[in-house]
RNA sequence: GCCCCCGUAGCUCAGCGGAUUAGAGCGCUUGUCUUCGGAACAAGAGGUCGCAAGUUCAAAUCUUGCCGGGGGUACCA
């Protein structure tokens, strides 16, 4: 509420000549609809009681358009209860532009080809697809990208099992695999080169040398020896699958960029800064944590391969060098955070300005619980799609319909509400319950304010003059008002679960409304209707920023 | 050992410096309505906000220590 905060503002500047930026908040509604401290931070400046402070405050802002009467409270807080006019002129307000004209680059999901999509790539998929919307609707020019490991070791095992199972480096084999199981067969690689690396010290030396191998490969864009025809075939299958599953989910990317490709950028300014940032010890090129109350971590291993440090430094700058980002975002799981930081403190003494850019958020793990299935053939691995499936067949269960925007709807809600850090668990019976605090509660009651409003006249202008809200009707049109102030501050704060806490809060609002009033046929009716539509837009808008399906009918 | 994250009702989680009574969902108890597609609604039981100090006019929220759980700690990512 800007204007209130503008006229708050004036208002100290005149009764005491001192400038603030004073803070409002959302009190309960039996409060008021905002509040202010000021009068609590003045109290200490001036050396005046805050109470007095803030009768004067509240009695001259008293007669101001917008406000209907303020209140001095407790230590001397000043509640403002606005007008039936504001309320209902705040309806639709969107969120400030405030990265309006900004460039912000979203880094997520990143998972390595030649392996499978677990829980994790699911839940950093939603929740960075949350938070790039958010961003665009700040006014951002938003990048979503993502990073993938297309060289390193892992390929190298898969690579291994690939040979083996061809009998050889005989490329022409591979138009055998059924294009359906594409994949699941390299999924199957990778776990079979896994376990070979560990148990056999011949299959190790033979892994480590076809890492160089696919190294030399994407670095001299060999695309034509029968290990490169190899590795580029099943590389694109890897990444037709990552494709498929993004427009499941409703996620798209922008740029993917592979490992391969930041290697050279990561090695040059790695070179460049030995002796500087980065030094020499035991055969590799590391970086000194230790001062920094950091790891120390190796950039450059004894073999001359970049480890992901390297790679992740070598993003950075191709990032920079794509974008000129005003602000960078990477999201990924808490497992990482130190890691992070080590590449961070590297990144900051090569180019300062980039890590000062950059927010690394780190999430928690995602516990699957009841009627999620977990891969034992892939090391107890819980896939991505796995998840996905469990959800269905909940809503199946419960809702006897299959919907797959309802499961996803679900599935995405249940992992937004929570707040990002911390561990949570998932259940999947849970998130499809159209009772209780689930992303298809949401997407049904969309529907039913849909309904409302089809069946109406489709009249709902309001009065122009003389209109007055009735106890719920307020209470409804305050609730909805709140819409741009929680989206502005999930965007500061990155988080996303305040979107969710409120459009469940605002959907609880709307019930006790319905449940008393009458709309359709009411002598209120277009009034009412105004609300509904507000209303249903709010849900709309709020589950769009989510990524979460919003279904005209159910 | 050192470092990071987490610890709020029986369960799953919000709240992250402000309001007499710390919130929601699920589960439990009682009541209401022949429902604009119950997305029900109303009332109730249930909490030493891990423990202990400190900072503040004000602490679940900030600081420190301890306890419990998870993660990281040189050639994996």
């Amino acid at each position: 509420m800007t204007e209130l905060r503008e006229a708050l503002k004036s208002a100290v500047k005149e009764l005491y000549g001192v400038e603030v930026e004073p803070e409002l908040t959302r009190p309960e509604e039996q409060f008021g609809d905002y509040s202010t401290n000021v009068a609590m931070q003045l109290g200490a400046k001036l050396g005046k009681p805050p109470r007095q402070i803030a009768e004067a405050l509240a009695n001259k802002l008293q007669d101001a358009e917008m406000i209907a009467k303020t209140e001095v409270a407790g230590a001397g807080f000043i509640n403002f209860f606005l007008s039936d006019k504001a309320l209902l002129d705040g309806l639709l307000r969107q969120p400030a532009k405030v990265y309006d004209g900004q460039t912000v680059v979203v880094e997520y999901s990143d998972p390595n080809p030649f392996k499978v999509l677990h829980v994790g790539h699911l839940y950093t998929s939603i929740v960075g697809d949350a938070i790039a919307n958010q961003f665009e609707a700040a006014g951002a020019k938003v990048a979503r990208v993502n990073f993938g490991g297309d060289v390193g070791l892992h390929v190298a095992k898969t690579m291994w099992a690939v040979l083996q199972k061809l009998g050889g480096e005989s490329p022409e084999k591979l138009q055998d695999i059924e294009p359906g199981k594409h994949s699941e067969w390299l999924t199957d690689c990778y776990v079979e080169g896994n376990i070979a690396y560990e148990q056999g010290a011949d299959a190790k030396a033979q892994i480590v040398e076809l890492n160089k191998r696919i190294y030399q490969i994407t670095e001299q864009q060999d695309k034509s020896s029968a290990l490169a025809q190899i590795y580029w075939t099943t590389r694109q299958w890897s990444y037709d699958y990552f494709t498929d599953f993004y427009k499941r989910i409703g996620s798209h990317f922008d740029r993917f960029y592979p490992e391969s490709e930041a290697v050279e950028p990561g090695l040059k300014a790695v070179r460049e800064n030995i002796g500087k940032v980065f030094e020499e010890s035991e055969g590799a090129v590391v970086f000194k944590g230790e001062v920094h109350n950091m790891h120390t971590r190796v950039f450059i291993n004894s073999e001359g391969l970049p480890t992901y440090e390297t790679k992740d430094v070598g993003l950075i700058l191709k990032k920079w060098q794509d974008y000129h980002f005003d602000r960078s975002i990477i999201i990924t799981g808490n497992d990482i955070y130190e890691y992070m930081q080590v590449v961070l403190k590297a990144i900051e003494q090569i180019a300062p300005e980039l890590a000062q850019k950059t927010t690394h958020i780190i999430h928690g793990l995602v516990k699957p619980t009841g009627g999620v299935k977990m891969s034992s053939r892939l090391g107890n691995i819980i896939r991505a799609e796995d998840v996905l499936a469990a959800a269905n067949e909940a809503n199946k269960q419960a809702n006897s319909q299959e919907n797959f925007d309802v499961a996803l709807g679900a599935v995405k809600y249940a992992f937004l509400k929570n707040r990002i850090g911390a561990d949570f668990i998932f259940d999947p019976t849970e998130s499809v319950s159209l009772r209780g605090n689930s992303g298809p509660y949401l997407q049904y009651a969309y529907v039913r304010a849909r309904s409302i409003l089809q069946k109406s006249s489709g009249n709902y202008q309001l009065p122009t003059t003389n209109y007055q809200l009735e106890p719920d009707e307020r209470s409804l049109a305050r609730k909805i008002g709140e819409f741009a102030e929680v989206i502005e501050q999930a965007t500061n704060d990155l988080l996303p679960s305040h979107i969710c806490t409120y459009l469940y809060e605002l959907a609880q609002n709307f019930n006790r409304f319905y449940e008393k009033n009458r709309i359709l046929g009411d002598e209120r009716e277009t009034v009412r209707l105004k609300l509904v539509e507000a209303y249903a837009k709010v849900l709309k808008n709020g589950l769009q920023l989510l990524n979460i399906p919003v279904p005209e009918k159910m």
